[in-house]
DNA sequence: TTGTATGCGTTATCAC
DNA sequence: GTGATAACGCATACAA
């Protein structure tokens, strides 16, 4: 892969390279002459200025690290997805780790992380992490860093998550208001945020109609298919099983309609089911599901806005951080069987 | 974000940076007591070296970058997966592009791609693009790439396609053995190779079975969900509507299963329904639908692999290049209905 | 207006 | 065994 570099075409018009580099970023003290014919060769042998060269001059990258739990999960990728969206418009290329959920893994990343180093780190934590230091050191050096979705208190910096406490508020009591009793809620893992605040607002739904909190409704529940089907084998060997099941991601909503599937147990017959999806899950689930629907595409785009403020202002500080909380939206499917339970 | 380095280390320890250098690299033609405690230091202060002054130097950037047309596609964003798998095992960073199945999008990703530098290059086409001249180019100029998936016959190099032929003729006979007369097909954009090769093992498959094509029955399809509502109620205004679908990918097929959901057509009962999906895909809408499971996993580690193995031999030439083709797996599900079909 | 010199961090090539 | 120097590609302070 052959590039043509400045030196190249100062030699062929025998001009300095500081001229040729002058002409190429449109500077005005020289001549019009020179420029146009430094501009015509460029253009005629594609000359592209070598980034690596520049990011060392400049010491930054002008790129920007993701490090996600998993890339194949519908959430993360349509984050991804808003994320590359505004790093393509800022001219920035976006580099991609999976932590697989691992704490190690995730370390280990952030370590890659700053060796390649991004200007900046967007994160949303694993379902292992409870020790948030590796984030804290690369912070406190002055990387610029957004936690997105899984955030953690103990890092002051923007933080981008969807308002889970009412999301999860909201899809409870939507289930209490059709005449549910027995509302079991899947949680993701104990450690990340997301489950505090949504089995906060499950159980501040609960509350607030009166309904006595039963701690075998209340299940945790790893990605894994196996899982799933486990935790729900176990809510339906209760004696009273559950006459809805609140799930709280996308993964969890899609593990849960399969297996609730295979064991031919019908929705929303039998079992109504809400979930937190992010919008093309939910739509792709209609009209089966009723869904507290997170704005995936909205979170990556915005913790994305948010992280190049902090690149292009790192000079600025004080900073002032904030947590910006998206909106989440209620989607209720299945009205036929609402108003049979609304009655 | 600051950085200790070689200059940091040798002034320190009163050494030269090239001294400090050969003391990290493990020379052996240095004094032991030195390399210690160069070693001791550079770990001390946690010594990273700057992979921008590598990459400066030996004018390979480490990364590579990968094109597809939607992060945010279960496919995609699988073999991103195992992709991000293998880069992470060779010590690469992943770089991700978005083409959203648009031709222009794509031509200006990879031109980002070479001014970025990147070793090599990961691409499944957009479904417009017709013309790949610029893939061309960038080959012809010493790029390694690897096309996966979505593939065109007119660049010379590696490809990781999985059997489209063999899969769709799989699946439509499976159609057909279990009683259907009507089988319809929703493909992908007409341009893609993958549409290509699947119509003509849907063809080759009713021909064995003495089926005459319908043509009404034989659908492109864009990946939005409008698209394929408005081609599914395509098919069925048909005077004799079919009895079975054949859907093209993952997306379609879960577009399919929730339109025929929303017009309250019942899977199996009603019409039956077989996808080419990714492994995922197929185990969470199990045990609804039957499947032509892709390894979109696989595909993502082959084309990484294959790809490694052109950037670390660029040397060796000429090259003989390959077309990989990974065997798609039919998984049959509702046996139940299988058989009162079978009788 | 243009050219020369320097530096970003690293390693390779030469000297000593 | 160690140090000085050049080079990768570019931008810029300074000199002309």
């Amino acid at each position: 892969m052959e590039h043509i570099t400045i030196k190249d075409i100062a030699k062929a018009l025998n001009l300095s390279t500081s001229t040729v580099s002058r002409a190429l970023r449109g500077s005005h003290e020289i001549n019009p002459d020179t420029k146009r014919s430094v501009m015509e060769y460029a253009e005629k042998f594609n000359y592209q200025p070598n980034p690596i060269a520049l990011s060392l001059k400049e010491n930054k990258s002008r790129s920007i690290g993701v490090i996600v739990p998993e890339i194949d999960n519908p959430f993360f990728s349509q984050a991804i997805n808003g994320i590359e969206d505004i790093a393509y418009n800022k001219g920035y290329q976006v580099v991609i780790f999976q932590s697989h959920e691992s704490y190690e893994r995730e370390v280990i990343n952030t370590q890659h992380i700053t060796s390649r180093r991004v200007d900046g780190l967007l994160i949303s934590l694993s379902g292992q992490t409870t020790n948030v230091e590796h984030l804290k050191n690369l912070h406190d050096k002055g990387l610029p860093i957004v936690l997105f979705d899984r955030i953690s208190d103990e890092i002051d910096t923007h933080k981008v998550i969807s308002d889970n406490f009412e999301g999860s508020f909201n899809g409870t009591e939507h289930l209490i208001k059709t005449g549910r009793k027995r509302i079991a809620h899947i949680a993701a893992s104990p450690h990340l945020s997301i489950s505090k605040e949504r089995v906060k607002g499950y159980l501040a739904a609960l509350a607030k109609h009166n309904i006595p909190v039963d701690e075998s409704l209340l299940k945790y529940c790893n990605y894994g298919l196996q899982d799933i089907e486990f935790v729900i084998d176990q809510l339906f060997s209760n004696e009273t099983p559950p006459d809805a099941i609140f799930t709280a991601s996308d993964r969890l909503a899609l593990g849960c309609l399969s297996t609730l599937k295979k064991r031919n147990i019908k929705v929303p017959e039998d079992i109504a089911l809400i979930g937190f999806t992010n919008l093309k899950v939910a739509a792709l689930l209609a009209p089966s599901l009723s869904t507290i629907v997170q704005p995936a595409l909205d979170m990556g785009k915005r913790s994305a806005e948010l992280l190049f403020d902090l690149i292009e202002n790192t000079s600025k500080l004080p900073k002032s951080y904030r947590t910006f909380k998206l909106y989440t939206e209620l989607i209720v499917r299945n009205s036929s069987v609402m108003k049979s339970d609304e009655e």
